[in-house]
DNA sequence: CCCCAACCGTTGCGCGAGCAATGATATTCC
DNA sequence: GGAATATCATTGCTCGCGCAACGGTTGGGG
């Protein structure tokens, strides 16, 4: 089995790949629906999965893998058309929160479940759950290598309209 | 086994998450060593593995997984730097080629076995090489379900400084 | 033969993101 | 208690990228 060592490169370029293909068509069906980014849509499900429904700032940039500029600027669209809000801490005054609107918890509402089936669809639909689940315990064996925090709240999200 | 069914959305967050994690990673070592982004290293090693050290404007955005004017703009920074040359086609006066440069080569067999190497650090070492290979038949059927272009040069790359 | 459609690469424009610097607040250490 | 230090979010600046429009070129159909 040592005849194809030019294996983890070969591997390293489809993941990238496999990554910009899924994002993008997820990205289009959400704009096309709810005219959201990807990135703005996880903002807006990460808040809706806090029982809150709010972050501090510093800690939405570490969610969504973004600078704090671009946390605040991302925020700022979204305050804009009416789905966030900018609260302030009582305790600690540098602190902003992030909150979500009940708009942008309709919104939630409404766009999530479709997003997830487009998980399902255009990632999932391709592997079995025994393969989904090998391919979890490598990529958090990669993660772990780098010193990447272990995001717990992956567990925790929205219960998918307990509502309907 | 059907407890855990919240996992794709899951698995596809860690996927982003590794894939970020390690193309900074990758990126960081590639600037430090020898100031070139992840893609303008990629651009030359493209070519480098190309016999005649030449590819199409077009077919050269398509591998890089870029717009046209992406591609434009990258190789104009490249030439800039001495690393590309642009050739028009003799035939078709529509076409010209980034043309890798003697200088570019030289860098690209100073910088790609680092790349390769670091590669295997930050992401090939967490995992066994089946691991490896199961990781991609997995990416590669994420891919063909979604239409995407198999990239077969992934195995013609570089051969890795036979000078040395 | 000539016109129209398709294709190639480049450009104008706007957007989203990171870095470094800023102001405002909290904490720590003498 | 007060000054130095750290932390938080924001802002100015710049850069890389995609989209749409363009000029130049090629091939195909009347």
């Amino acid at each position: 089995m040592e005849t194809l060592e030019r294996e983890p490169l070969a591997v390293w370029l489809n993941l990238v790949q496999a990554q910009t293909v899924v994002a993008e068509a997820l990205e289009d069906r959400l704009q096309a629906s709810h005219g959201l980014s990807l990135p703005e849509h996880e903002v807006l499900v990460r808040l809706y999965s806090e029982p809150s429904r709010r972050l501090r700032m510093h800690v939405l940039a570490e969610l969504l893998l973004l600078s704090r500029s671009g946390a605040t600027r991302l925020v700022e669209r979204l305050v804009e058309r009416g789905l966030l809000t900018r609260g302030a801490a009582t305790s600690d005054r540098r602190v902003i929160y992030a909150v979500l609107t009940d708009e942008g918890a309709r919104i939630v509402e409404d766009s999530f479940p479709e997003f997830d089936r487009a998980v399902g669809e255009v990632f999932a639909a391709h592997l079995t759950s025994n393969e989904l689940a090998s391919l979890r315990r490598m990529l958090r064996k990669v993660l772990a290598g780098n010193g990447a925090w272990e995001d717990q709240r992956c567990n925790t999200v929205v219960p998918t309209r307990a509502s309907a």
